[in-house]
RNA sequence: GGGCCAUUAGCUCAGCAGGUUAGAGCGCAGUCCUGAUAAGACUGAGGUCCCUGGUUCGAUCCCAGGAUGGCCCA
């Protein structure tokens, strides 16, 4: 016997109950160490930061993450998943800043770093809880009782590890590197804080700028031999040339900015190589821009006396705005190798005293806005830096990091903001200013104080991923991403356009930069691990127990090998990224424990899985890492989801109040529910609109469905006493061969979707099947399951819906193991006792290829396609399905389904409640005779409308029959009671009861059919149907 | 400003080497069936396949440009 199934079900009740029986069985341990001798499949999880509640988001995630390896553990593979949760960086500390009332760095320091750490450390596992309970409740199976956490010493001294890794190739070196700054709190702000804070219709100066051209210079005697020496022909002679065209005049590049304070920080122009520049006359000078920009220069109408291309301009050198010399700024020269290999003109400027200040091109110069002359400032600009870098520009930087000016200049001491007009007014005095305006656009503002955020370049920890840009791109060619467009857009891009990871970060709670240096000589020693810092000659300053954060590990110190002096740590701390990204060594305290995990398998990953926005973040981090210390990618196989929007389209935020608790929906509609959502509702890579109406509609359409037919089959079965596995011979009928076929073909098909990690695929197959064998299958083999009879026939029918439940059971198990298992249960763990105890110890099911009939299948498709729109032609007629027809008419267009009907004829028959049913070639006929006639495509039929007395009174009578069920139930009879029926009513009525009485009896399991008035205790009811009145009454039979 | 993705019925989504009449579910209207019953089936209404060009005998699909939305980056 089977455990009773009720047809009304709570999921999340039913769930609940399943919960509790896999810990109490450690389902989860077991179906993973039941695979130990069976090939690895290595999972990795991105580690969530566990210092807030859950979203949906990450409900999505994790069912993706689950599916797999559940997947993979059915298909052999032993499949161990560890948890993780990542605990260091910037929204850690903001939190804690947020509690604290912080609102810059200096409060953090004068409240303590190691106050402020214990703070973070406490509040970074704060929502533990949540999110384990959300983990389990969902069914997302990964060991949660030892996950790595990325503060843990043991963690944190595998990261140090891996940089020393790298700082022995060389890839780890300190540079600037321009970031934005926000003056008032004093720290640059992540790319994420920088996102919040634009706003729109900001007002900011529009100036266009002279910057002269330094004609003293070029007339020095001898300079211009200097200059072709150093240089070459080209520039000296264009340099020549143009002194000779202006003459005594003053020529200017015309260069727009929007920016004013960083004018003393120029040291170059740059111009677009290909470009046409135009020399205009004006007022007695000549100035130089993009022909295409001087209409919106306010020189329309002005003919050039000569026009250049931005190539010929390039190494022209102009005057200093500000000649930083004079201001008592110092000039420092951005010291990368010279790529152009022109070492010997820099030496001639240096030599002579001179500043740089060169016109060069850059590949960012535009024709939408400006001159097409960009002001180059390296110290206040990502791209002005890159220019530097690639031009070896002098580099001046009067600004501190509160924003105010330094130096001597007349603006000095006053804020960049409240400079700007004062040094518009000393540029108009000298004449270089030649047009100043306003303008409304975009501007990041910080999103705690809004101060105007400032670019600067800082001084940063790198490392120098473009040393492995080759195998970087060549590692992802290995990667299968999901969806593909990823692999060659988003991240190949990013890839392609690589440059150094800027790891460290001026803050507190992170990984501390492992390294030391001397405080004498300079000399820098980064360390790999703990044991390595303890026997460093004159190693001082532990404390036990160890905690390597800071302030802790700042503490420490030792002597420099090259001179003896103090080595103390450097203060920054790493990206958290990089923490996440190296976790495949760290979750393992790799090399220090577990040494042999590279060749055991347990790296690369087979599969990960997160949202898009990881493309730039752990997806990079991961395959970074990986690359620079074991030279290939950390992963194979990922899927990349896309995100959830809220049911209007709109981006859930707290501030909108759109978040959608992932918990409350669990309990209205179960984990299965949810589950399905997420995987089949759209194709994981899609952004997606969220709304618990379509998870209630799962439920309804899919999972109701699915219990239903599993309440019916438990049933049917319990009273019949079935047992699998037991009995004679049963003979399979055409349905149910049919029904077989499809289930293996099911196999095939949600087999080869999960293998190419398409579970959204996979599960649609599976509803598509449910749905037929709800409203095909059983419908129509209904009364083979009910009928008294124990024949071969029910018992074929039997185990064919038994065949499909305990094999859909196992299908779904990776999608809605709670589900799953509960059929399983009940299904196989009551009759096979030596079956595996949980769907999630089993096998994934094989297909029998030899059980699958093509032709069956379509044969079906065109049974069910003919009885769809007899059932249409039907309701056009107005007759009811329950009223039997002499014969339809079938057209078909193909000939080869002419026999295709012959083989389902029956069915159909059986399905639209005719005698007979005939293929004809000319249907117009018919219509003219009468008939009604339904068509689609290439298929028609054609109802009769006049109806014989004869099958009008059997009509009838199974129009009684569905009275006297409809009444049994109301009378609260149970399915296999026996009871007499009552009857009244005219010559009509008493001639169908006698004629179909057997029938009538048989259908109703009535004993008698008795012509009188019911008993007062029966149950009464009376009716009029095809205009005869009539009176009827069930009584149950003890 | 650049890159990627999406745009198909009121909503959520399928679809198509380019091929006659583009589908499903929900919702709506109507009908039916039923011992799966707080289910189920059928029918109907509902479409500029985002727009404009191009390629083609033929474009929802391929190409180019644009619009809108989302994400990432500036």
């Amino acid at each position: 016997m089977f455990r009773a199934v009720a047809s009304r079900v709570s999921f999340p009740e039913m769930e609940q109950s399943i919960l509790t029986w896999w810990q109490q069985n450690r389902i989860f341990e077991r179906s993973v160490d039941n695979r130990k001798g069976g090939r690895r499949f290595v999972f990795y999880e991105g580690p969530p930061t566990a210092n807030g509640s859950p979203g949906i988001h990450h409900v999505l995630a994790r069912v993706f993450k689950d599916i797999i390896p559940r997947y993979k553990t059915m298909k052999g593979y032993y499949a161990p998943r560890i948890a993780g949760w990542d605990t260091h960086g910037l929204p850690v500390e903001l939190e804690v800043e947020r509690k604290l009332s912080f609102s810059n760095k200096a409060q953090i320091e004068e409240y303590g770093i190691d106050r402020f750490n214990s703070l973070c450390r406490k509040s970074v596992l704060g929502y533990l809880k949540e999110w384990n309970t959300m983990t389990e409740r969902i069914g997302f199976w990964v060991d949660l009782e030892h996950p790595y956490i990325t503060m843990d010493n043991n963690y944190i001294e595998t990261v140090w590890w891996a940089i020393k890794q790298m700082w022995d190739k060389g890839l780890v070196y300190q540079g600037h590197r321009v970031t934005p700054h926000c003056p008032r709190c004093g720290t640059s702000l992540s790319s994420h804080e920088v996102a919040q804070g634009y706003q729109d219709d900001t007002e900011d100066p529009s100036v266009y700028i002279k910057f002269a051209i330094a004609k003293s210079l070029y007339k020095k005697p001898g300079f211009l031999e200097q200059l072709r020496d150093g240089y070459g022909n080209r520039t000296a002679d264009f340099a020549r040339w143009l002194i000779e065209l202006v003459g005594s005049k003053p020529v200017y590049l015309l260069a727009w900015t929007t920016t004013p304070w960083t004018l003393p920080g120029n040291t170059a122009l740059a111009v677009s190589a290909d470009a046409e520049y135009s020399i205009v006359e004006l007022d007695n000078e000549y100035l130089i821009l993009s022909s295409a920009r001087m209409g919106q220069a306010g020189l329309d109408n002005m003919s050039a006396i000569a026009k250049v291309k931005g190539i010929d301009l390039v190494d022209l050198r102009y005057e200093p705005l500000f000649n930083p010399n004079d201001y008592g700024i110092t000039v420092q020269t951005m010291t990368l190798l010279n790529k152009k290999g022109r070492p010997s003109a820099d030496i001639i400027w240096k030599q002579g005293g001179y500043l740089k200040y060169p016109v060069i091109t850059t590949g960012f110069v535009t024709m939408e806005d400006g001159t097409g002359v960009v002001h180059i400032a390296p110290a206040y600009g990502e791209a002005d830096y890159q220019a530097g870098l690639d031009n070896v520009l002098d580099f001046v930087h009067p600004v501190n990091l509160e924003g105010k000016i330094t130096g001597s200049y007349p603006f000095s001491g006053r804020f960049v903001k409240e400079a700007d007009p004062l040094i518009l007014d000393d540029l108009k005095a000298r004449g270089l200013l030649f047009r100043s305006e306003t303008i409304h656009h975009t501007y990041p503002f910080c999103w705690r104080c809004e101060a105007p955020l400032l670019y600067y370049a800082k001084q940063t920890w790198y490392i120098r991923t473009t040393a492995v840009k080759e195998e970087l791109i060549n590692g992802n060619q290995e990667i299968n991403w999901y969806p593909e467009h990823i692999k060659y857009g988003r991240f190949g891009d990013w890839l392609k356009n690589n440059i150094d990871w800027a790891f460290s970060r001026e803050r507190y709670w992170g990984t501390p930069l492992p390294v030391w240096r001397c405080q004498s000589c300079g000399n820098f020693e980064c360390i790999g691990g703990i044991n390595e810092l303890k026997n460093k000659p004159g190693a001082n300053g532990f404390k036990e127990p160890l905690d390597m954060h800071r302030p802790f590990v700042d503490e420490i110190t030792f002597r420099c090998c090259q001179c003896g002096a103090q080595m103390k740590r450097e203060p920054e701390v790493i990206d958290c990224w990089f923490d996440s990204g190296a976790m495949p060594i760290a979750q393992w305290h790799y090399p220090f424990e577990n040494g042999s995990l590279i060749k055991d398998g347990r790296f690369p990953a087979d599969y990960i899985c997160e949202a898009v926005d990881q493309t730039r973040g752990w997806f990079y981090s991961l395959h970074a890492i990986s690359t620079l210390l074991f030279d290939q990618p950390g992963f194979r196989n990922v899927i990349c989801l896309g995100h959830i929007l809220d049911d209007k389209g709109e981006k859930m935020s707290k501030a909108k109040g759109n978040v959608v608790a992932p918990m409350a929906m669990i309990d209205r509609h179960g984990a299965d529910a949810l589950r399905w959502y997420c995987l089949t509702a759209s194709p994981p890579g899609n952004v997606r609109r969220f709304s618990e109406k379509l998870v209630s509609e799962i439920s309804r359409r899919f999972l109701l469905t699915l219990w239903n037919v599993y309440s019916f089959f438990v049933t049917y079965a319990n009273i019949d006493h079935f047992t699998p596995g037991t009995g004679g011979m049963s003979e399979p009928s055409g349905i149910d061969k049919w029904v077989i076929s499809e289930l293996n073909q099911l196999i095939i098909d949600v087999d080869q979707a999960l293998e190419a990690y398409n579970p959204t695929e996979a599960g649609r197959k599976i509803e598509d099947f449910v749905d037929v064998l709800s409203n095909w299958y059983v419908r129509r083999s209904r009364r083979r399951f009910w009928k008294s009879e124990d024949d071969a026939d029910k018992l074929a029918a039997y185990q064919t819906l038994y065949q499909c439940l305990a094999t859909l059971s196992k299908l779904l198990a990776p999608f809605t193991p709670f589900l799953a298992e509960e059929l399983y249960r009940n299904l196989v763990g009551t009759v096979f006792p030596q079956a595996p105890l949980s769907v999630h110890l089993a096998d994934f099911p094989l297909s029998d290829v030899t059980l699958i009939d093509n032709q069956l299948s379509s044969d079906t498709r065109l049974a069910m396609k003919i009885s769809s729109l007899g059932r249409a032609a039907r309701s056009k007629a107005g007759i009811k399905v329950r009223q039997p027809l002499a014969i339809n008419y079938v057209g078909l267009v193909s000939t080869s389904e002419h026999q295709a009907l012959e083989r389902v004829k029956p069915e159909v028959m059986e399905e639209l409640n005719i005698k007979e049913l005939q293929v004809i070639d000319n249907m117009t006929a018919l219509e003219e005779k009468g008939y009604v006639i339904s068509a689609e495509g290439d298929y028609s039929i054609a109802v009769p409308t006049e109806i014989s007395a004869e099958l009008l009174a059997e009509g009838m009578a199974r129009e009684i029959i569905h009275r006297l069920q409809t009444m049994r139930r109301s009378a609260g009879f149970d399915i296999t009671d026996h009871i007499t029926t009552y009857y009244q009513g005219g010559v009509y009525v008493r001639q169908v009861m006698s004629d179909f009485a057997g029938y009538i009896k048989q259908e109703t399991l009535s004993q008698e059919l008795i012509e009188s008035a019911p008993p007062g205790d029966a149950f009464t009811d009376s009716y009029r149907l095809g205009g005869h009145d009539m009176v009827l009454g069930v009584s149950r039979l003890d």
